[in-house]
RNA sequence: GUGGAUAUGGCCUAGUUGGUUAGGGCGCCAGAUUGUGGCUCUGGAGGUCGAGAGUUCGAAUCUCUCUAUCCACCCCA
């Protein structure tokens, strides 16, 4: 049986690696523009920075991490015995912890300095079933912003993402922008007691699902699509009249900033992350098209002001998002957005026979030094076919090189697209490519 | 982790109640006179019908097991 691809991986492909790096880079180009800068980190952390970070009781954490070992390690833990904890690794599930975890052991969001901005794109690992929109291993571009609570920073942040969208080719008019804010410290464990004790009131007539979310994870029983439940939580305390004065300003600057920049957003009480850094501000954009699948989250973040903390002790604010790049890309497959950015030859070699294949291989090599994309037959192929080979690859010209041409030290240049051409010398041949 | 579906040459697929050399399309290769592409025409190569076992005179087709994939739940981007 000849060897998969694993579970739940997709192979990059060279058409698909074209429009995964187009968006990468479009990201990093509209983010730029808003002082962020690239970084890369680890593809593996200490377990204990995402158990900390993402929270013990999530989904996230709790079944979906790939853990990464050694050889020796696995043996170790195989024969029943014990490795430290620094050699505990997992594959990262998301890019904020280990971000973060990057910022505070190289300083770069000193205590009272410029707030620390930065982007990653990447792959991300979780042990789920995958299904349409959801991978194994999948690829998030995000951004992260430590040092800065004030909520310019959030609607900058969720302008900019627009914007993403925008540039990337998503149509506005079939996504939509939910925010929250789900409190701080201060007001939401209240809150969260609150809902816990309406769900274990009205337990008896809630799914399984949603008594147990009631000791792990209350609010998550807002997302529950069963309609008992669902009508159920309707009535449920709602974090709007829950949150702290604080936060409560916070969360009507962020929206005020919004509308001043005419973002239209979709406020939703019931929005709640599944990751347990989130504080204040909370937000996700869906699409609605056609052929999506059930996955219609393409992005999503929020304020995580507490974080920091939790990874290195020191306090810090910080927000930031990720995009799911493989959603976004059937986002826009299903939106009819064309992607798939084309292969470029400059020119093709085509040699008339065996005698001047060596001229060919010379002459192909001195274009590429001169920096052109050029290709040549290594089949033996027949002129006619080469001449296939050259339609197929999309050159703009070809180069016929025959013994009449070798002779003079030229070739016949051909230009595709209008069927001329004309003897070029050896030495024009770049220029007159490139012309 | 749970549930449903699917598995036929590089890709998409036909295959009726099990019955001769598994059919088609795309793609690929080669030709259509002398050194030239995209269209058309002609020809050609390429398949142990996911793997293994079973039923049968005979299995792509029926049964079982396994594997993989897809879709959905859950959860998240």
């Amino acid at each position: 049986m000849a060897i998969q691809k694993p579970e739940g991986t997709e192979d990059l492909l060279p058409v698909d690696e074209r429009f995964y790096r187009h968006f990468v880079d479009t990201a990093a180009r509209v983010f730029g523009r808003y002082g962020y800068e690239p970084i890369e980190t680890p593809l593996f952390e200490q377990t204990e920075l995402f158990v900390r970070g993402i929270g013990e009781s999530t989904d996230v954490v709790g079944k979906e991490m790939f853990t990464a070992i050694s050889g020796n390690n696995l043996k170790t833990l195989l024969d029943g015995g014990k490795i430290r904890s620094k050699s505990r690794l997992s594959l990262r599930p998301e890019g904020t912890a280990g971000v973060v975890r990057a910022i505070a052991q190289h300083g770069l969001a000193p205590q009272g300095g410029a707030p620390a901005k930065l982007m990653y794109a990447g792959p991300m690992f979780r042990a789920e079933r995958p299904q349409k929109g959801r991978l194994r291993e999948f690829h998030q571009v995000g951004v992260e912003c430590i040092g800065a609570d004030a909520p310019s920073i959030d609607a900058e942040g969720i302008i900019m993402l627009m914007r993403f969208y925008e540039e990337i080719g998503l149509p506005r008019e079939n996504m939509r922008l939910l925010i929250n804010s789900m409190g701080d410290e201060a007001c939401r464990p209240a809150y969260r007691e609150s809902v816990r004790s309406y769900i274990m009131e009205h337990a008896s007539d809630m799914c399984e699902d949603c008594q147990r979310r009631a000791d792990i994870n209350p609010l998550r029983a807002f997302d529950c699509k069963e309609e008992g439940c669902s009508a159920i939580m309707a009535n449920a305390p709602k974090i709007p009249d829950a949150l702290c004065d604080s936060c409560k300003s916070h969360y009507e600057q962020v929206k005020a900033y919004l509308d001043a920049a005419g973002i239209e957003y979709i406020e939703d009480p019931t929005l709640v992350r599944g990751l347990d850094y989130y504080t204040r501000t909370v937000f996700e954009i869906q699409v609605d098209i056609e052929g999506m699948g059930s996955q219609s989250a393409i992005g999503g973040g929020g304020r995580y002001d507490g974080l920091m903390k939790e990874v290195s002790g020191k306090e810090a604010p910080g927000f930031g998002f990720a995009i799911g790049y493989e959603r976004c890309k059937i986002a826009l497959e299903a939106a009819g957005v064309e992607v798939a950015s084309q292969k470029q030859t400059d020119l093709f070699i085509a040699c008339v026979d065996d005698s001047t294949r060596a001229a060919g291989f010379m002459l192909a090599q001195q274009c590429r030094d001169a920096g052109l994309a050029v290709e040549i037959d290594h089949q033996n192929r027949s002129l006619k076919s080469q001449f296939k080979l050259a339609d197929k690859l999309g050159a703009a010209k070809v180069a016929v090189l025959g013994p009449d041409e070798a002779a003079n030290r030229q070739v016949s240049l051909r230009d595709m697209a209008t069927h001329e051409q004309q003897p070029v010398a050896f030495d024009e041949l770049v220029s007159a490519v490139r012309a």
